[in-house]
RNA sequence: GGCCCGGUAGCUCAGCUGGAUAGAGCACCAGCCUUCUAAGCUGGGGGUCAUUGGUUCGAAUCCAAUCCGGGUCACCA
């Protein structure tokens, strides 16, 4: 087991400690450490954690407030944590010792990457974005992109070595059909000639395509051909098939054209990832890759893993695995999707030595991934076992799904455009922008337009579907990135106030002495900042970004609570104020941690 | 039909490696700005955790069946 030595947070050394009480005690009885369940205590009860007995009850034959006494009274004794104890039928409740809290808050407090692993020998390539270039990104695109740029950000945070990869889908028949459209009906425009962004003005040619297509399709149904028949021979279909073909010769005047509009899509492609803030540090292109794999399949012909039927297509039996059986080779040679697919896995691999292989894809294509992932195992690629899909679910409209062709989507500019002016119209409702340049403002509007967008994708599990109604707009009180970034501005109103910089040198507040009782909120905020590391572990483990916005929620609400309940600035006596100054110092550089990794950013003044 | 995923408050979701009386946000109702930013705070109503059975000292959580919703099973990508 290759596991990486982690902090030991106050959790995982409760259920160290209570393991060690039991083997101690009970040296001829047998533990496992799974039996012991630690939780935090529930708020009605004084505690910090608890330790479940019930487990211990059958093997000591003890009842459990007796071995509860013993547990409880050894962890007092033998750790330097608790202060006290107290059993409730059945639970024990350990108190954590105040000066726990205040000596870890002195260990923690300037350390603005508490909570992040050192680099360790592990390369995980995160693929995501993987757009089409016949049509800008849409909304259901936000989520994939959000969600393959946090969770990089997380695995990095974690001692990952990580390569973004986009593969673009730049070539096929959905490519042929926005160029022979341009062809036949745009008169030459361009992005330059039309001031219309260039993703956005490729992706009208496809739109454009479908309504020719349909319209084709009816007037051939209604002089008496079949629907099959109908769009097969739909004209604009034909002509865009044959540029297929002529793309695929190398057709000069083809590839031309086919460079000029995937260009124009770059361009817009470009200008929406820098605002979302995404980038990639290698990019794919399914024009390169798309005849790769082939070499795969003949060496698993070799093999005798793969068969040939009579008419020369080349097979996978998935049967004994209860699937089905799969095709990898046309009869005429040619590849399929999962053809190329298997080549660029292998190709990924051998790039970068990964160690894993992530797939930021949707769930539609769950079955795709998992049909892949087993080929290249029965092939005994060595890229097969790092393979994971991180499976999300579609973003939907209350009408359902979003269709392109059909041009029923929320395009992702005018909503990110969208998402910004309602914060600005917020901030102006609220009265707020004297002492800002408008420049900052800009910014600011920005921050929280943004921060709202990415905060609404990445709060829910990746892999719930979600409907977004375009109608309601995103919120921005609440379980909301806004929230977060209010308390944020909050604290640090405070600090400029109390002339504390955001990151203090270590020496800001060394005088500090532990100064008789903590407060029960103080307590909560402290023990919650001490909780990071293990959450920040989990959205690695989990690939779940869901679980930073939760956190960093909890820890924004209890400052507001404790912001309300007691003065910082006017706190009851120096060391206290300096404690709470700590505490919010700790605070805002662990939203600020916590954020950024999801792509949001805080800002100081709202 | 086979396989996969989901079903928790009116709505959006946490909780799911079993633990105490199931939690947030939105919406609704009632309060709180001569005091560090009210984009905030406090309190209230609102639940058969889809249904049924099982395992267990204990089930929203695990198992089985059923119902509902979605996805997928292409010589499409």
């Amino acid at each position: 087991m290759q596991q990486t030595e982690r902090i030991m947070t106050l959790a995982a050394q409760v259920k160290h400690a209570a393991f060690d009480a039991l083997k101690h005690l009970f040296p001829d009885d047998s533990f496992t450490i799974s039996m012991i369940s630690v939780n935090q205590t529930k708020p009605e009860f004084t505690g910090n954690y608890t330790v479940v007995l019930f487990p211990f009850v059958k093997l000591l034959r003890q009842k459990p407030d007796a071995i509860g006494v013993q547990i409880g009274d050894y962890l007092l004794e033998k750790t330097n944590l608790f202060s006290s104890y107290d059993i409730v039928s059945g639970f024990l409740n350990m108190t954590v010792k105040d000066s726990y809290c205040v000596s870890f808050l002195l260990n923690h407090f300037t350390d603005t990457s508490f909570g992040k692993q050192c680099k360790a020998d592990c390369r995980v390539m995160v693929e995501y974005s993987s757009p089409n270039t016949n049509k800008p990104l849409h909304f259901g695109h936000l989520r994939n992109n959000f969600l393959g740029a946090a969770v990089s950000e997380i695995l990095k945070a974690n001692g990952k070595q990580v390569v973004k990869a986009n593969l673009v889908n730049d070539r096929g028949i959905h490519i042929c059909k926005s160029m022979i459209a341009w062809m036949w009906y745009a008169n030459g425009a361009t992005p330059e000639s039309t001031g219309i962004k260039g993703d956005h003005l490729v992706g009208d040619y496809y739109v454009k395509f479908n309504d020719v297509f349909k319209q084709e399709v009816a007037g051939l149904i209604a002089a008496g051909k079949d629907e099959k028949t109908a769009e097969k021979e739909a004209p604009i279909m034909m002509a865009a098939q044959d540029m297929l073909r002529k793309w695929e010769a190398g057709d000069a005047e083809i590839r031309t054209l086919w460079s000029t509009m995937n260009g124009w899509v770059y361009e817009g492609f470009e200008k929406s990832y820098k605002r979302l803030g995404v980038s990639f540090d290698k990019m794919y292109y399914e024009s390169e890759t798309y005849l790769l794999g082939k070499k795969i399949v003949e060496d698993g012909l070799r093999k005798g893993v793969l068969f040939r039927k009579e008419d020369g297509s080349v097979w996978v039996d998935l049967k004994e695995d209860g699937l089905d059986e799969k095709l990898l080779l046309r009869g005429d040679g040619t590849s399929v999707y999962i053809t190329q697919d298997l080549g660029t896995a292998k190709l990924k691999y051998e790039d970068f030595r990964l160690n894993q292989s992530l797939y930021v894809i949707a769930d539609e294509q769950n079955y795709h991934i998992q049909v892949l992932k087993l080929i290249l195992k029965k092939l005994g690629e060595p890229c097969a076992d790092g393979i994971y899909h991180l499976s999300y679910g579609m973003v939907e409209l209350p009408t359902g799904k979003m269709k392109s062709r059909e041009g029923t989507v929320v395009d992702a500019d005018d909503m990110v455009a969208e998402m910004i002016s309602l914060a600005q119209e917020q901030t102006e409702q609220s009265g707020k922008t004297d002492g800002f340049t408008s420049e900052e403002l800009t910014r600011l509007y920005e921050m929280i337009g943004l921060g709202a967008l990415k905060f609404y994708l990445l709060r829910v599990d990746p892999k719930k579907r979600m409907i977004f109604d375009p109608k309601e707009s995103i919120d921005l009180h609440g379980f909301t990135a806004t929230f977060i970034q209010y308390a944020h501005a909050r604290i640090c109103s405070i600090l400029r106030r109390e002339n504390v910089p955001l990151v203090p040198g270590a020496t800001r507040f060394q005088s500090l002495q532990p100064a008789g009782e903590l407060l029960k909120l103080e307590k909560e905020m402290i023990l919650h900042l001490e909780q990071y590391p293990a959450i920040l572990a989990e959205a690695a483990d989990e690939f779940n970004p869901s679980s930073l916005c939760n956190y960093s929620f909890q820890l924004a609400q209890l400052f507001n609570t404790f912001y309300d309940a007691h003065s910082i600035s006017k706190a009851e006596s120096e060391e206290k104020k300096n404690l709470r100054l700590m505490t919010i110092v700790m605070t805002a550089s662990i939203l600020r941690h916590a954020m950024g990794l999801l792509g949001i950013r805080l800002p100081e003044k709202m």
